[in-house]
DNA sequence: TGTAAAACCATAAAATCCCATAATTTGATT
DNA sequence: AATCAAATTATGGGATTTTATGGTTTTACA
């Protein structure tokens, strides 16, 4: 599975599609499903974002976890109930939800950034603040990343 | 793993395509990618450069720190967003990204840098200065190298 | 039958491919 | 060590393909 790197702003057009960006979309296409998997994310104002692929194999792991494990049973009710298969169109674009849009605060422009397995979606002026204050306490905290 | 030894300084023509040094290229060559990781450095006004497989490296570790670590956060937030794949043409070229141009203040040409398992890409004078001034600091705090 | 969604078609800008050539390195032979 | 031939590498520019984006037509369906 090849990663989902950099970060690529795109527009809305009147419909609410937008392109996803063709290097994600590489890894985004499935036997099963060529699409994305959006969701609310958890933390932050933004969308999260997996291939169907990646989906498969977070029902593999909570599978493992076992039945009777309740921060587990929170997390894929989460996960696995607000997920939303969005297919491609003929040209790669898709239509997010409303709901995911203003959970976002995305209006006409949007932000697909890269995190190696996964991806989000951000307003663009959102993402750059965190980004910026990321930075910051990377500077403050000078861990041990050895690359 | 091959290393990245030696520096090299390179041409930017026309369209900004600039050759990868053919001895970084070997190091280079993924399956799945052949061709260059690049970001900003968090500290210099350079380029770093990895190979794809070290990116997947990476990827693999933040998987398995879970997914409520807050420093992963931050970390993968700069790095995976940041990463620039860029792929080489046929004869081993690549175009870097103007912004990142501009943040090495890189013009016309660009010096190639080994770092062992990773490599930078600076503006030839900006690093000769740099250089420069390590040397005076070695040559001050004597410190002493145990291999 | 009206409305939203999907399929279809079009295009400008950007990225990539392809071919050609200059410069450099290697290395084989004296 | 010197010379030359061959291979590799760096560089240049035109042609082609992708990509993002916009609009129009058709289909589903409530």
């Amino acid at each position: 599975m090849s990663l989902f790197l950099s970060s690529y702003e795109n527009r809305l057009d009147s419909k609410g599609r937008i392109s996803v960006p063709a290097s994600f979309r590489t890894s985004l296409n499935n036997d099963r499903f060529a699409g994305v998997v959006l969701y609310r994310s958890f933390t932050h104002n933004c969308i999260e974002g997996l291939s169907m692929t990646r989906m498969e194999q977070l029902a593999a792991a909570t599978d493992k976890m076992g039945v009777f494990d309740n921060s587990l049973d929170d997390l894929s009710a989460l996960l696995f109930a607000d997920a939303r298969p969005l297919a491609f169109d003929v040209t790669g674009r898709i239509v997010i939800p409303n709901d995911l849009l203003k959970h976002a605060n995305i209006h006409d422009t949007a932000l697909f950034v890269g995190r190696g397995n996964s991806f989000q979606i951000w307003n663009p002026d959102a993402f750059r603040k965190i980004q910026e204050k990321s930075l910051e306490n990377l500077r403050a905290e000078r861990p041990s990343l050895i690359i």
